[in-house]
DNA sequence: GATGAATGAGTCTTCATTCAT
DNA sequence: CATGAATGAAGACTCATTCAT
């Protein structure tokens, strides 16, 4: 007979041994898959479990809660992201006398990681609206995407590369024009031709840095 | 019980429906502070109909739905700021020999608009990645001020006043610049300050527009 | 689709037309009747509403949780008997020359009082030793009704009517001795004749509070 | 891995009879504290296998069942306060000139035993008022006090040393007066002084079993 | 048109118990 | 015998919507 208070639920179990931690894999898939198919809340926990081959008892082991799943998937793809961005903005690879490729690749690179799954990023925003926890990991890690590019911006400017007035507003600006035009491509209803509007967004950024554009 | 006199035909006509349509922006408004302080989910009917001094049940002769209430908001408010921006996008005030203050103006508007009630943007946004309804009205705006980017974009590279290289993808972009960096300003966590942000989104979209840039 | 989080609910409507009052009684009817049956975790909220010809939802209009039904009946119930106790004990109904007959008839009240819903009696208990806020209610009556025994005993040992040292921890004997019993007679398991343990705990009481013992 | 060499057929047999004793003994200890501390229902079985150093499977070696748990847990501590009481009520000790200081001794090894472990007994109530086995138990102990009780008075009786009218109900009275109160004392809600209400039990019994009272 | 009591499907979560290893 | 992951039935409660008055 379940009890009537539900108590703070004590930790899910750790996953030491290796099987269990591919069921965890497992249930993080199988969520992710649901929540791209039907929508987050549409989404029973039940559902989750059977997908994953389980039953919806033993999901609650692996986590405290069908939020917690999203949650942390939304950190692992994010942490993933931001690795892969933050990498592309280290000042070493800024050093030839265009930059513009290297503006183009960056984008390049953001696309592509958005591109992952396209499915559950809408989901994922929706939570950023909803949500403050799944808004705090969002920011948490454009922080750091920013920092990072805030530091290039602040080396180039040093060597007069670039025509910033403020590196701190100008990094806010570039991530967010890359950032939303990327969401809108990816999420498909942005009616332009993708890999023009990349170019676009390039030239957006390299003008805005850049003095002169040879391209034109 | 007075008998009924027949009336002077020029009677004013349907009395009701000028009450009714109070009712319903009553509604409107109960309804979106409801949202507003609770979120959309969490906001009960009935509390919508408590704030409108009704009764649940009346609240169903004026709307379909709890969705229908929101969506029909998106609707008037998506309008209203459609039209400004599409006023502003005008050619004709595109005519000046320097096109920045254009430009500024028109972030400005844009940002100002938004402004209008933070509190549902978040809403609304949230209903935007889950709701196609949602996505519908967003859209169809969208599709109407791009538009008219579009022409005065067309127009001014006409003059060879813009060096862009097509107009779709250009407004697509601009647009886009400018919607997520207004918005994440107007949500408050973008920790920038919102000045220098404002013009900085005017000289992103002039640099990418124009020439030279003289302010440097 | 029910939100998430359970919030506080907001307090049930309160019952202020007659046949609001009427549906009330109906399920605590239902719920004692229930209860009675099954035991209090057994049954089901959906089963109480079901037998007060409701449904589910329209039971929690009108109590905010299982709990709080069987709450408030303890509540009617504890005051009833509460009431035809302490009247019991009115002074007043001392004063004849033998006491002996007063506290047979008080012992028969008590008894009477809790064999109107034998059933429920053990559920209540089962609570008391369970849930602190019943035990508050049990309590609290109790309080009453061993203040009213120690004001009565405090003027009869002014008379020197009865022999005991301190009328505070006489009226916790008395109460415990006459409650406990009851009980056990109420609940069927006492394995002895009712009457003469009715009788019996008369003597013991009348004999532990008055001189000689005539009838021996 | 060694070779199985015969061993000497004396070998200590059933090492792990003791072994297995002592774990149903711990698990009996934890599941007896965790009930203590959260309340039966409350407890789970993970928690008690937790606290005796063991997985949840291996618990269901020792025991069918969590109930089965706790109602050993009322059997031996049961077992042992009825011997502890029913060996006080010996008729060999009830030899003396005054008996008042035998039953004043009885109540005080009632309380004591009672005494052991406050925090169960709360527990251990509210399954008497629940489940019948446990009822049964608790019943099945009390015959026998109540039998040792009935058989001393019967003995004093003919001695014409109590003043009793019959045996079986005057020892159901005497036993449900003192459990009761008992109980409520070691329970701690009782709001009054133990020690008093202690020695006005005995005075209770006593002038209900002894013609005077020389105290008074 | 207004009212608000009634509806009841639908969801998350818990936990005693089993059983493959 | 031990382990602890897996099981899945079961229940309290919510809330959008309806409908009798």
């Amino acid at each position: 007979m379940p009890v009537a208070k539900p108590r703070p639920s004590r930790a899910p179990r750790t996953p030491q041994q290796a099987r269990s931690r591919r069921t965890r894999e497992r249930i993080l898939e199988a969520a992710v898959a649901c929540f791209e198919e039907t929508g987050y809340d549409e989404t029973t926990t039940t559902q989750i479990a059977r997908r994953a081959n389980l039953a919806v008892g033993s999901l609650y082991g692996y986590f405290r809660d069908k939020r917690t799943i999203l949650l942390e998937y939304l950190h692992e793809t994010v942490e993933e992201i931001a690795e892969l961005v933050v990498r592309e903005l280290d000042p070493e690879k800024w050093r030839g006398p265009d930059l513009r490729p290297s503006v183009r690749s960056l984008v390049r690179r953001v696309v592509d990681a958005q591109t992952i799954r396209p499915g559950v990023q809408r989901i994922l925003w929706e939570r950023f609206f909803k949500d403050a926890d799944f808004r705090a990991v969002f920011l948490r890690i454009e922080t750091r995407v920013r920092r990072a590019l805030e530091t290039l911006l602040t080396t180039l400017l040093a060597d007069g590369r670039v025509r910033i007035a403020e590196p701190t507003t100008a990094a806010f600006l570039i991530h967010s024009a890359v950032q939303w035009t990327t969401v809108r491509l990816t999420l498909g209803d942005a009616q332009v031709d993708t890999d023009a509007a990349m170019d676009g967004v390039a030239d957006l950024v390299s003008r805005f840095l850049f003095e002169s554009d040879p391209k034109m």
